[in-house]
DNA sequence: TTGAAAGCGCTAACAC
DNA sequence: GTGTTAGCGCTTTCAA
């Protein structure tokens, strides 16, 4: 394996100059620089891919976190793995997959002394679990990025889609079939108990748009549960019986509540419109072909790379970035029977 | 972040021996053992994950490298990493993912200087860009997995389909459905010039089978474009017009040659049943639902993983093993037309 | 603008 | 079974 001794005294120069040259950290006249890199190619010599090692350096690596319940790597994460692989390409950059049960320790283990460049972090679910993590995050030097919209974002740097937005657009695309009575079922109860986030912007952008309407609109929070999704489906046909239009911010029960409604009688979509707002993933193009807006996993994870790039070249990012929504038509939504 | 020499003083060792104990590389005291134990719980001392580094070590990181043709990796690619990265989880190692053109170059440098333990090579597409890097992996001394069928595995270790089995599973699955002319539309020309691999095996399983149930049977060769699917198509029906039952092996053309037939007629599945025989990935769940024998990834990866680990452990594993395929009853076949 | 030399944190010969 | 010590390949002082 040639290094960069091997190179220094092939150009005639100091291993520290060869150093330098590579990792731009100290001017380099432009003949040295050129001898320099004359000899790498001739010698073919390639700086040591992702290591960490002695001399703390670049490793050309960008960790992709993800913390997870089951033991079992969400689709999801692939997803944005993809995406963040193909960016970072671009950048010179390989992908590290660090796939962690979710609580502190491992987490911390991971922030601390993985040798990455940066880290991109994607969403914890247990929200509980995902705090320490985050000030970790917000006290640590590397440089990372977070998919996702946590309670409170100060100080980090995040990427998610634009919840609101999307609340808007599933309102909008409802009232072009001439829904009236729209509600939504969203995340479980405890989401809402925090500040802003996902949940919350949510809310805002349906009841707005709904408001602005002039629709008669409910939101239901909503535990992660095939029952609670029964009992969500029945109180909400019982309160509101003329209920055509239904928008889904929960992926666990997108299907059980499409179950509950037909098991109630109604046909989707002839009787009642559903649109699930909801992570990337092979649920997106699986067989059942639910309307939806999904996080924008090619976005995010771009998005997220190009954000820590520039990140790792000084410059400064924005807080947050929200990524617009996109509404795929499929079979699950319809125009509103005439009566 | 503290270190290893702070555990080492902490327990009142010397640092090779905190090392040692780390890694197990020679028998230390169950006392002493025990110090340095508590003195990494009590420091929070922990290894630095992933790193290459100076005095070379178990990086607990399997690469997993992935040539491709345009940029862009391969969903493939990704269903692998998934299962590549719950299996290594279980041994307790992450999974970087290293993307590269096609090309001696590129992919000798990763071989050479990745940082990882281990090295799982996933397809190259090109056969001819993949002769380099096979040679290389003979040669290197990190362990290494490929997955895929090359020419000659000799001195190699390989995870693939076993595509004899895939070929013989097809033709059974045609024969209960009553069909008695049959034909294999193969790899593209090149593949079969080489000497086994998976396009010979799969030609062997599905001859034989044919033969033995009495079958009348063809196998075509197919370049891998739309037009040659047309031309293929065409061909086989002017020379064998009782065709009904079709078996594809070759990726790009499964879509071309459906429509070809149609184009030509034939209604699939009432007239012509037909099965792909193809790599994982999103087109496998996708909106075609094409009856198929898919390279299962999960095992791949998974079986991958757990050949590496052995090797690691310096176990001695056997050169190719084969997966046994799963054929999965989608819509494009069905019994055959009682004329 | 560059070299020489002193580490970086860790492992692996080599002692005892 | 354990401590000593010499590196590993690279970065980063410190001097020039």
């Amino acid at each position: 394996m040639v290094k960069i001794t091997d190179v220094a005294r092939h150009a005639g120069v100091a291993p520290s100059t060869v150093s330098y040259a590579l990792s731009g950290k100290r001017p380099i006249s432009a003949a040295t620089r050129r001898r320099v890199e004359e000899s790498i190619r001739a010698l073919g010599y390639r700086p040591p891919l992702g290591l960490g090692g002695a001399g703390r350096r670049g490793s050309n690596v960008l960790a992709l976190v993800t913390p997870l319940r089951a033991g079992v790597p969400a689709p999801a994460a692939m997803e944005y793995a993809l995406a963040a692989v193909t960016a970072a390409r671009g950048h010179d950059h390989d992908v590290l997959l660090v796939v962690r049960e979710e609580g502190e320790e491992a987490l911390r283990q991971v922030v601390e002394s993985t040798p990455a460049d940066a880290l991109i972090v994607t969403g914890g679910q247990a929200r509980d679990a995902r705090a320490p993590l985050l000030s970790l995050l917000r006290r640590h030097g590397r440089p990372s990025v977070l998919v996702g919209s946590p309670a409170d974002p100060t100080g980090l740097t995040c990427v998610d889609l634009d919840h609101g937005a999307a609340g808007e657009l599933c309102v909008e695309h409802l009232v072009g079939l001439g829904h009236r009575v729209v509600a939504l079922v969203g995340a479980p109860p405890e989401a809402y108990l925090r500040g802003t986030g996902a949940a919350q912007r949510m809310v805002r952008g349906f009841t707005a748009t709904a408001d602005r309407h002039g629709l008669s609109s409910a939101v239901r929070p909503c535990p992660a549960s095939p029952a609670a999704a029964r009992a969500v489906a029945e109180r909400l046909l019982r309160e509101r019986p003329a209920l055509t239009g239904v928008v889904v911010h929960n992926e666990a029960v997108v299907e059980p509540l499409i179950e509950a409604f037909e098991a109630l009688g109604l046909r989707v979509p002839a009787d009642l419109s559903l649109i699930a707002v909801r992570p990337p993933g092979p649920a997106t193009t699986s067989r059942s072909p639910v309307t939806s807006v999904d996080v924008p996993a090619a976005e995010a994870g771009a998005g997220a790379v190009d954000l820590l790039m520039r990140k790792l070249n000084g410059a400064h990012v924005p807080e947050t970035t929200l990524l617009p929504p996109r509404l795929t038509f499929r079979t699950t939504t319809g125009p509103r029977a005439t009566p």
